[in-house]
DNA sequence: CGGTGATCCGAGAGCGCTCTCACCTCCGGC
DNA sequence: GCCGGAGGTGAGAGCGCTCTCGGATCACCG
């Protein structure tokens, strides 16, 4: 825990250059417009003394940072059971490494740290924001708009207020779900039931509306509302088979809801898939290739998902840099999701 | 997306309020030494403008960002899989925030990322560095000390170089193995395998080292290498089977591991725990519960030594900021863990 | 060989803030 | 009633950088 010595300045490498502190910042910048025995000059004294520019001086002047807040709204701690999220953050780490912007991480817990982010965010201390806000009725998207912040959001917000430039990524949920569905519709199966996730989420909405779209007249007794946990599952899955005793497949609204229904099943005797089919949703590695058997599901690619996210912001930063209203605003992007087949179905 | 329009300055509140720019500074950092009636109409002017601080210019003079970089130098998925680096950042991140600090994240792919790092580090752009590199010969920690940041370790870093003043925070890796093993040889178990962590990590060179304090002169053929996959688990486990049959127990260097090892026992007829009985480390929730049987596992409160490394780190700071060699420098903590009885042993 | 661009470089003005220092109160003590 | 001091306030310098703009330089053409 030892200080760095004075930083060397603009000054300094100007100084030892023989040139001026705007040469300097030129070749800094990129160097165009100064020759290159100069260029070479600025170069080896730079080199030489170790600069680094001031981020915080050049912030002052130009009013970027190239910093990218990303904010994850998640009151509960199921993000944090499972690796979505942190796949997600590699890609959008990927994506901002790759043009030289920051990540700054917000996490919130609970209403209270929702003014937190939005001064922060009004604040201009970022470029942009990059914003997972999954919850129905959640009061940060109205915020941000507030705060007047260039934002991509990670998932179908859900959102009451002015929807103009609201730019998301999300997974296509609802199409995925039909998938799902229809492949268990394919093995013959007719009495499918689902395990809905938490209704106050747009992800799982969606994937509700997706096994109706197949389920045209469903018996309403088929659906019961899950959490997207293990437990859930399990609960979700006594109540059906006590409703339901003759169901012969199970759509769970992701992995760990499945895993949940998968050992219930198993307690209660049915064969997994012989008598009950079960597909998952979320292609969550560590669980959907553990559980026994192994889980049929429908993979997202969340990485590039991420990525996406990324890319979408930085283009819209650009675009906004340059002159507003140039080309196309970004639009949100739905990206298309695969099934995976495995035993369980 | 839209622009905030000009953001008020010190000086429009200045103005406003009838005062100078130095009060208006002295109000909004604290407000000590300026009277009342004063404060109140500078508070005024603050709220009726949304005036907040530039933290560039701020930065520019204070040499302070309240910031801080969080390093995950994690070559491998491997962190990505599991909720370990997630909850490590949620106590960070949780701290931090108490402190009016910044997380900015710093994820690392390759060796080639760790000039970039080292770069930003040295840069000046954080007022401290929270890293996770538990790697052995890694280069991060000898460019961290060179790029003289505060910084505070998460697991014990192995490193040749200078040991003075390195800070880290780590589970009692060794003591929480001694108490897996020794739980299994309470339970009348003497042939008691390892599948270990990939060697080239601290944590599981001290796991290995906690086996041995108990099982004095094991067999050498009970100890197998690992890497702290479930995949690693399994083909670990298959070997075991085949050198020593006889075995009546195995402690998994984590609790991915010990998932793999339990499907090839399971797949080879044994019982679990009857025949053999199985305990992990982490106690990884949506592993370790989900398994057939559940696993007895070694807890380590993973949140909280990521709130502790925060919170060392910020002591250190304002240490660092009072007068250098005010009090004892911080020192590194190890964490105790538990272990947690479930039905695998 | 003078004129005319084009090109390159430097001087200097800020960006918005903090912080030192001088000044200006206003009080109490002699 | 005057003076010393404490406490409150303002003026102004400066943090390290970018960027505009004017001046110097050079090539090239008529």
């Amino acid at each position: 825990m030892t200080d760095t010595a004075q930083r060397p300045t603009l000054e300094a490498v100007a100084a030892r250059a023989g040139v001026s502190r705007a040469t300097v910042s030129r070749v800094v910048n990129g160097g165009d417009g100064v020759r290159e025995p100069l260029v070479e000059r600025v170069r080896k004294a730079v080199e030489e003394l170790g600069y680094v520019p001031n981020q915080a001086a050049r912030s002052l002047v130009t009013r970027r940072h190239d910093a990218i807040a990303v904010v994850v709204a998640e009151p509960e701690t199921r993000v944090f059971a499972d690796p979505f999220f942190a796949l997600q953050l590699r890609g959008i780490s990927k994506e901002l490494t790759a043009h030289d912007n920051q990540l700054v991480l917000l996490l919130t817990e609970g209403r209270d740290d929702h003014a937190r982010v939005g001064r922060y965010l009004a604040g201009g201390h970022v470029d942009g924001a990059l914003v997972f806000s999954l919850h129905l009725d959640d009061p940060l998207p109205g915020l941000i708009q507030h705060a007047g912040v260039p934002t991509v959001f990670g998932g179908r917000p859900d959102w009451s207020g002015d929807r103009r430039g609201v730019v998301y990524v999300d997974s296509d949920n609802r199409g995925g779900a039909r998938d799902a569905v229809r492949h268990l519709v394919g093995l013959g199966r007719s009495r499918i039931a689902h395990i809905t996730g938490a209704l106050d989420q747009t992800s799982a909405v969606d994937r509700l509306d997706g096994y109706r779209d197949v389920m045209v007249d469903a018996d309403p007794r088929l659906i019961v509302e899950g959490d997207f946990t293990p437990a859930g599952g399990e609960r979700a899955m006594r109540e059906l088979l006590v409703r339901c005793p003759d169901l012969d497949a199970v759509f769970a609204a992701n992995d760990l809801t499945a895993a949940g229904a998968l050992r219930v099943l198993r307690e209660s005797g049915r064969r997994v898939p012989e008598d009950v089919a079960v597909v998952g949703f979320d292609d969550m590695l560590p669980v959907a290739e553990q559980t026994e058997p192994s889980l049929t599901t429908v993979r997202q690619d969340i990485e590039e998902m991420g990525r996406l996210m990324a890319r979408l912001l930085l283009r819209g930063l650009d675009r906004h840099a340059v002159e507003q209203g140039v080309g196309a605003a970004p639009s949100s992007v739905v990206l298309p999701t695969t099934l995976v087949r495995r035993a369980s179905a």
